[in-house]
RNA sequence: GCGUCGGUGGCAGAGUGGUCAAUUGCAUUUGGCUGUAAACCAAACGCCCUUGCGGCUACGGGGGUUCGAAUCCCUCCCGGCGCA
C-alpha cells in the first residue's frame, strides 16, 4: 500500500459534503482544499515563500511540460517538491489533459464548461499553428498512447500510460494520476464513450505499472471521465471504483447547468475513504457545488492566469483591476481580505502596475487570487466542521454573485 | 536667404491618383480566460446614427488639375538637414 490515507472528520448529514485530512509522506493536507496549479514546478508569479501566507498546502505540477524540460533536474533533486525547495505535498497530473489541448484542442478556444451549441462550433484560432502537424494538431491518440509533437521544438515523443507513470515516479510527487484521455467538451456520445472505454484500460495499466514499482509511497488516482453524460459517468465511476486506486480523480468537461448532480452520482459510486479530487475546476461557485457532491480537493489556473491578466476575485465577484474605475480607488482588492497583499496595497496601486506593465501587478494579483481560493476552501471547511455548510454557502454566493 | 527632404488619426509610422475613415505598433476603453501551448487572447477606437454595400467631415492652411486627390500642381505656414 502507499503512504497516502485519508481521514474524514466531518460528514454532513444526508450529503456528500465532507471535511477531512489527507495524509501524505511530506505532510497532511486539510480538506476541502485547493491546490495551487504549479505546472512546470513553479506556481506562476508566486515564491515559495509566499505559500504559508497564501494558504498554499499543495501544489500539482505537470508530467508533459517537465518531461519536456526539468525532468534530470527533478530527479536529481529527488522530487519535485524538494526541487521547488517546498517542503509539503505534491502531486503531478499524468499529461492526460495535454492529449486534448495539444490534441482536438489545439489552435481552438475551447472551454470546458461552453453551452453545447457553442462548443460544437469551430474553435478560434488563437496560436501559431507552425508547429502543427499535417493533421493542425500536436497530439495523435491511439490504444496504446498518444504520440506527441512538442509544443516548444516540434520533436516527437510517445506517452503511454506506463511512460507517464515511469515519469511520475522520477518526478515524485506525493500523488501522482492515471494517463487518461481528456475529451473535448463537444466530443459526441459514441466518441466518448470510446474515449472512455481507453482511459479505463489505460487506468488497469497506470495500476499495474505503478504497482509493479518498489516505491509504494506515492499514491495514485484514477481518473474518472465520461464528460457530460451522466450514464457513462457512472459506469466510469464504478469501472475504476472497482480498481484500487489509493483516490481517484474526475476529469473531463461538463455542462454548468447538471454539474453537481453528475459529480454527486459519480461520487456516490466512488469508496468514501478514499479522497476525491476535481481537476481543473476552480470558479469559487464551483468550489461549493464540488464540495456539496464529496469533492476533498480542487485545483485550478484561474487564480494565476486570471491574476496575471487583471482578473480579481472579490468577495463581490470578479473585477477587472486595470479597468479606469481602479485607477484612483484606494480600497484594497477586496475589502477585509487578510491576504498579504491586501493589508498593504491599494487596488489603484496595482491598477497603476498594471497599466505599467510592472511585473509586480500579476505577481500581486495572483497571490491574492489564490489566497482569496485557498481561504475560500478552509472557510468552506470551517462550515462544514460547525455544521453551517449550506449557510456559509448561500451567504457567500448571494454577493458574490450578485453582479 | 538659397537648396533639399518632410508635415497623415492621442503618439510612432505605412500609404503615394480610385477598392482609404486610411496597414501596423503603442496608448486608450471594454470583454474573455476553469487538470496552463497563455505576463495571454478578443473587440472597439473621426463625428452622427438603432441598423447599413448608411450620412457627414477628414491626411498642416488656401487654391488648382481630374469623373475622382492623403496621393499631382501652385502658394502660404511649420520642421529637419546642407550651403551661405
Amino acid at each position: 500500500m502507499s503512504s497516502i490515507g485519508f481521514t474524514v472528520e466531518k460528514q454532513v448529514k444526508h450529503s456528500l459534503a465532507r471535511a477531512g485530512v489527507l495524509h501524505t509522506p511530506h505532510g497532511t493536507i486539510s480538506t476541502p482544499a485547493f491546490v495551487a496549479v504549479a505546472t512546470k514546478a513553479d506556481v506562476k508569479g508566486i515564491s515559495v515563500q509566499q505559500f504559508p501566507a497564501l494558504g498554499i498546502q499543495t501544489i500539482i505540477a505537470n508530467t508533459y511540460h517537465l518531461y519536456l524540460s526539468g525532468q534530470r533536474a527533478v530527479e536529481q533533486a529527488g522530487g519535485v517538491g524538494s526541487f521547488m525547495g517546498f517542503s509539503g505535498p505534491t502531486m503531478t497530473d499524468s499529461g492526460g489533459f495535454q492529449v486534448f489541448s495539444l490534441g482536438v484542442g489545439f489552435g481552438k478556444k475551447l472551454s470546458k464548461f461552453l453551452p453545447e451549441e457553442a462548443a460544437r462550433e469551430e474553435g478560434v484560432t488563437v496560436f501559431d499553428e507552425d508547429l502543427a502537424t499535417s493533421h493542425g494538431k500536436l497530439a495523435i491518440i491511439d490504444e496504446e498512447g498518444v504520440s506527441f509533437t512538442s509544443h516548444l521544438d516540434g520533436s516527437l515523443h510517445r506517452f503511454t500510460p506506463e511512460r507517464s507513470i515511469e515519469i511520475q515516479h522520477a518526478l515524485g510527487a506525493d500523488i501522482i494520476f492515471a494517463f487518461d484521455e481528456c475529451t473535448a467538451p463537444n466530443a459526441d456520445y459514441a466518441y466518448q464513450t470510446e474515449a472512455m472505454d481507453r482511459t479505463h484500460r489505460w487506468a488497469k495499466r497506470s495500476l499495474a505499472a505503478h504497482r509493479r514499482n518498489l516505491d509504494q509511497r506515492q499514491g495514485l488516482w484514477g481518473i474518472v471521465q465520461g464528460g457530460r453524460f451522466a450514464d457513462l459517468r457512472i459506469q466510469s465511476a464504478k469501472e475504476l471504483a472497482s480498481m484500487d486506486f489509493d483516490g481517484y480523480g474526475i476529469g473531463g468537461s461538463f455542462s454548468k447547468h447538471d454539474i453537481l448532480g453528475i459529480l454527486d452520482m459519480v461520487n456516490r459510486e466512488l469508496p468514501p475513504e478514499k479522497a476525491r479530487h476535481l481537476l481543473g475546476i476552480g470558479e469559487p461557485e464551483d468550489l461549493f457545488i464540488g464540495v456539496a457532491a464529496g469533492i476533498d480537493t480542487f485545483d485550478c489556473v484561474l487564480p494565476t492566469r486570471n491574476g496575471r491578466t487583471g482578473g480579481i476575485y472579490t468577495t463581490y465577484g470578479k473585477i477587472q483591476i486595470p479597468n479606469a474605475q481602479y485607477a484612483t480607488d484606494t480600497r484594497p482588492l477586496d475589502e477585509g481580505c487578510a491576504c498579504p497583499v491586501c493589508t498593504i496595497h491599494t487596488r489603484a496601486y496595482i491598477s497603476h502596475l498594471f497599466r505599467t506593465h510592472e511585473l509586480l501587478g500579476p505577481v500581486l494579483a495572483s497571490m491574492h487570487n489564490v489566497y482569496f481560493l485557498t481561504n475560500l476552501t478552509q472557510r468552506i471547511r470551517q462550515s462544514i466542521l460547525d455544521g453551517r455548510f449550506e449557510e456559509f454557502r448561500d451567504s457567500f454566493l448571494s454577493t458574490y454573485m450578485a453582479r
